[in-house]
DNA sequence: CTCGCTTGTCTAGCACTGCTAGGATCGGGG
DNA sequence: CCCCGATCCTAGCAGTGCTAGACAAGCGAG
């Protein structure tokens, strides 16, 4: 019977289209406006049918989009990673992170503010993960303890760099200035080894 | 006319109760639970009564809030800097900071994600320069470029592990390793320093 | 002392939120 | 062809922030 096959893929295609426009909606009103109901009418569907895609509401909703949100960030990453030369690896991981972020506030805002994700977990989906993996790659050699640890400070300077920069709090024009000093910061042990290696 | 200061008294009161009411409701059942009505009831009036005190409604009494932590953030690295050493200032420092993030979680959600305050203004309040005041004195030592840029790349590492190790993305056993972590990078230059001058 | 008026406060209601129980409707299988 | 199950919608609940208008209390003037 193709007829389960089709409803199984408008299914899927509804799915798929409740997060889009989710999306669609926060990144060009915020998330206030992201409400059931509006959703619902630009999907040309009733609430309830939200909730059978989402069982978790709203929650959940934002949860897809954050998670749409770690996947496309640990592709921009790796992409400007891999197009970097290893000596400025740590400046194009820096820089593209926080691209990421000035350009799509409101999905970073989904990602870190807003979505509950199942971090540091068994199942924790692979996504949620491989953003830290490139942290971690890049960092580990210049990291002067484990390099797991040493990742996590390293994100936590990129992760407030762009938080305070959404919230207004770091002036803008001197955003070029702070990248620059951590990046000298988080590659500096790259730095040392190589100066130590020249002369 | 001793009745119209009474009235002032007994109105400044009631501001600060509406302010610290909604500190304790937020501190031990979270903002959601924080709702014009359960605050009227708390201090024993009537809704509107908070619109008189707060034009700005339910956002200015988060800002109410975050202004306090803020000032008490301030003190509390202040205290925690005077204390220590010169040597270990920077480790005094970022210590305090994560614990007052740690012991206040909601309050210090009130300072960063919640309210909406006037940073980096002509009229932006003392207790909103204060902190970073501290931080930047304490960091500028050790800054390779300009102390102020070096004091933002040093704050957003503070808040970027307070905020992830709050939303349960950091482990919480690695806390100390990120910490030393942490202060080693931001304080490296006096180390640095240092080193050339002892052999 | 009494009257009017300002000042303060409350009741009731609006428009909105996320979410759900129940009934209607549509389409495939026997 | 008819029935039955899946699918979807209408309508409603309890809660939110916020506010207009009624009401009472207390002050100053006469």
């Amino acid at each position: 019977m193709a007829v389960k096959e089709r409803r199984e893929r408008e299914r899927a295609d509804r799915h798929r289209r409740i997060v889009a426009v989710a999306r669609e909606l926060a990144e060009d009103q915020g998330w206030d406006a992201v409400t059931t109901r509006r959703l619902a009418d630009r999907i040309e569907y009733s609430q309830p049918v939200l909730y059978g895609h989402f069982p978790g509401g709203k929650d959940e909703i934002v949860g897809a989009v954050a998670l749409e949100g770690f996947a496309e960030l640990a592709a921009a990453l790796r992409t400007a990673v891999d197009a970097a030369g290893p000596d400025d690896a740590v400046g194009a991981l820096a820089s593209a992170y926080l691209a990421f972020a000035a350009e799509h506030p409101e999905v970073y805002r989904a990602m870190f503010d807003l979505a509950a994700l199942p971090f540091g977990r068994d199942d924790t989906p692979a996504p949620l993960r491989e953003g830290f993996t490139v942290v971690r790659d890049v960092l580990a050699p210049a990291a002067p303890g484990d390099p797991g640890h040493y990742a996590e400070v390293g994100w936590a300077t990129l992760h407030g760099l762009a938080t305070l920069a959404r919230a207004g709090r770091l002036p803008p024009e001197g955003a070029a200035e702070r990248l620059a000093l951590a990046v000298g910061l988080l590659g500096q042990d790259t730095a040392t080894v190589r100066d130590r290696q020249t002369p």
